[in-house]
DNA sequence: GTATCGTACAACCAAATGGTTGTATATGAA
DNA sequence: TTCATATACAACCATTTGGTTGTACGATAC
């Protein structure tokens, strides 16, 4: 798998986007399928503008895009995206783990 | 491993916490070792009290704890917490996962 | 052709964010 | 005891966020 590193302003828009449930399902409706703007606002207790912008947040996030079909603009999810963002927690962990290791180590020297 | 649900105000304080670049090094370094809110302030080009922020955000979320030692108050990054993220992240993914797999069985129902 | 649908976008607003400075307080050092 | 250090916290400020309504416009349906 490639792995495009992403600059810091993009990681921060990443999370950013994430930090908002709204946003969380329809990311998560738009990797299950294609839906079109309109379709994914019917379902929200926000009026269509608001919702646009959320779909607008994560497009510039990079976590959904969307194409022109007739009038409609249908989004589809982008798990590369999401893939960055796992990678990057993936990393914060692996350093815990690490510090784990050298506990180990150190209490393996205490014990000789 | 067990996992606790976190509540969507919990999750989105998660990724809003982890949206900025000076909170995701404060973890890092946390997570590698324990470190006092002074030290920590130290490397960045801001106020004690912007720093002191940070981690108070950063606690409130989960993704480190304090403890008080004599007049220092010690730093520990959470690894848990960056667990439920990743598994969020992870569901999210599976979603992208299965969908790819009910593709591949439509494009085995043609081929026949 | 006209009406409707789906979208884009601007202007506006309240609340949250991310920083600042200043003050208070407890601990440790001299 | 006195001074310096580490923290807590309040007040303040500019910017961003997450919502609203209103207007405009291309695509589709009638």
């Amino acid at each position: 798998m490639v792995v495009y590193e992403l600059s810091e302003e993009q990681t921060n828009k990443v999370f950013r986007a994430l930090a908002d449930a709204t946003r969380r399902d329809i990311v998560a409706r738009t990797l299950h399928a294609e839906v079109s703007i309109s379709t994914l606002a019917a379902d929200y207790d926000m009026s269509f503008a608001a919702v646009q912008k959320h779909v607008a947040f994560l497009e510039s996030a990079g976590l959904v895009s969307k194409i022109a079909r007739g009038r409609e603009r249908i989004v589809r999810g982008q798990p590369d995206t999401i893939r960055h963002a796992q990678q990057l927690l993936s990393s914060l962990e692996e350093i815990w783990r690490q510090r784990i290791n050298r506990l180990d180590d150190f209490l393996a020297d205490e014990a000789t």
